[in-house]
DNA sequence: CATGCGTATTACAGAATAATTACAAGCGCG
DNA sequence: CGCGCTTGTAATTATTCTGTAATACGCATG
């Protein structure tokens, strides 16, 4: 649960999600994409399952939104090939769809499908399922890497990466880094960066965190990009890669 | 460990709710207003239904926790009286009670309750209680923005954005503006104001609050959207996404 | 249209808050 | 033990915010 919360952060705050909208029917692939670009998201679209593959491949989305029912290859078997090729395979899929027996529930989810939308659905709600997904999918460090703006982060080998050129940093300030990197955007109090980086049962002056964090913009310089750790005035800090 | 932490964040996060509990025992009153508060919200008291009007006009709480049984009127009189008049209309109202039977309840739902208590009930059940009625009524959605016409308040990374720009403004600015959004259409007066943005014990001068409009209004500005901040002669100021 | 009350706007000095620097104590390791 | 590196705190400086008062403006009323 803590960390259904700890995720939920990163949603709006990452780099703009890529989406890509399948459906054959332009008035909603147009709704949809009206909506999401309003929101900030890079959208595209595609008419059929075909044009889908072309547009993946191009340019991998980060999210598929996909209608059900769709002419020729359906949305369940454009589902199955996705999953089936390892580039694409791990892209979360929301399916949108009229049908809603429990049956097609559970095929669509045996296919891998990450969510369910019925029509008719209103933007916000579209909104909300796709922030939820790319929330519970996106953190993700396969192999340990955490990567935020021009920054990675090997937890592995407890390393800070900039153009494959190791910033050096003391362990307080990893420690520092690697918990705004897994939350980027969310502002947090001196008070729960004491908790969180230093451990609950720590007690420093608040103060001392802002020297931490100067020493951590400090090590962040030589890769210019000490202005991801931002001041939140009158409340704390805040790490966030773009914007 | 930072599980529980993460979560208790996400919901106080929020601006600490207030809370206004009315129980003509006092005892009951003094134990719940400690818990409350050493969860960290704001919790005022009344004896009985006059007080309790009495405090939600002067200060409009974010829930009221009443007793069912209380001398003069009832709870569930209470509660029907609160949902007469429109500024009180929306405030969730929990009912503490040791009635059980099922007549009770459905009384209670109609009037509308927005949960009960049975007596006894542990601290931490309250909590629990209290916290699930304020999110569900909270305009944040799952994460954590408020929207209102073109803004949108992100209140986990503590930002103000219009078309995915960010505006900036003073800490006093920012919690004024989301408590305006957190409360649409509403008006305030500027001693409420005071209250609500500053807290309970702060003493300034009336006029202070308009120099904070104006702030906050010339903050908007660049967005297009100060005018969604409207004076009500005579009486405060009003948040209002439309018109 | 003059008057009076309420609001808007501006300027400013003191207060808060954050950035930066310096330093002494602590720690791990050869 | 002594060295280098890290840490927490305190002191200092820089920056931003805040509350108040003074003044200008606007609206309603007679």
């Amino acid at each position: 649960m803590g960390q259904m919360a700890a995720t939920a952060d990163s949603v709006l705050t990452q780099k703009q999600p890529r989406v890509l909208v399948v459906d054959d029917e332009s008035a909603i692939r147009d709704m949809i994409t009206f909506a999401l670009q309003r929101a900030g998201m890079e959208c595209h679209a595609a008419a059929d399952a075909q044009e889908a593959l072309l547009a993946i491949s191009e340019n991998r989305p980060d999210l598929v939104l996909m209608d059900w029912m769709m002419p020729g290859v359906s949305g369940l078997e454009l589902t199955r090939r996705l999953r089936k090729d390892p580039f694409t395979a791990d892209i979360p899929i929301i399916m949108l769809t009229a049908k809603v027996t429990e049956d097609d529930k559970v095929t669509g989810l045996e296919a891998g499908t990450d969510d369910y939308i019925i029509k008719p659905f209103s933007p916000r709600e579209l909104m909300a399922r796709i922030r939820a997904v790319i929330r519970r999918t996106s953190p993700a460090d396969e192999d340990g890497q955490i990567r935020q703006g021009d920054l990675t982060l090997d937890t592995v080998s407890r390393r800070v990466l900039h153009d494959n050129q190791e910033l050096h940093m003391g362990p307080t300030e990893y420690r520092m880094l690697e918990f705004f990197m897994s939350h980027p955007g969310r502002a947090y109090s001196r008070n729960q960066l004491l908790d969180h980086v230093w451990g609950a049962n720590a007690y420093l002056e608040e103060r001392t965190v802002d020297v931490h964090i100067r020493r951590l913009r400090k090590a962040l310089e030589p890769a210019g990009v000490s202005a991801y750790l931002q001041t939140v005035r009158g409340h704390g800090y805040r790490f966030m890669a773009e914007n």
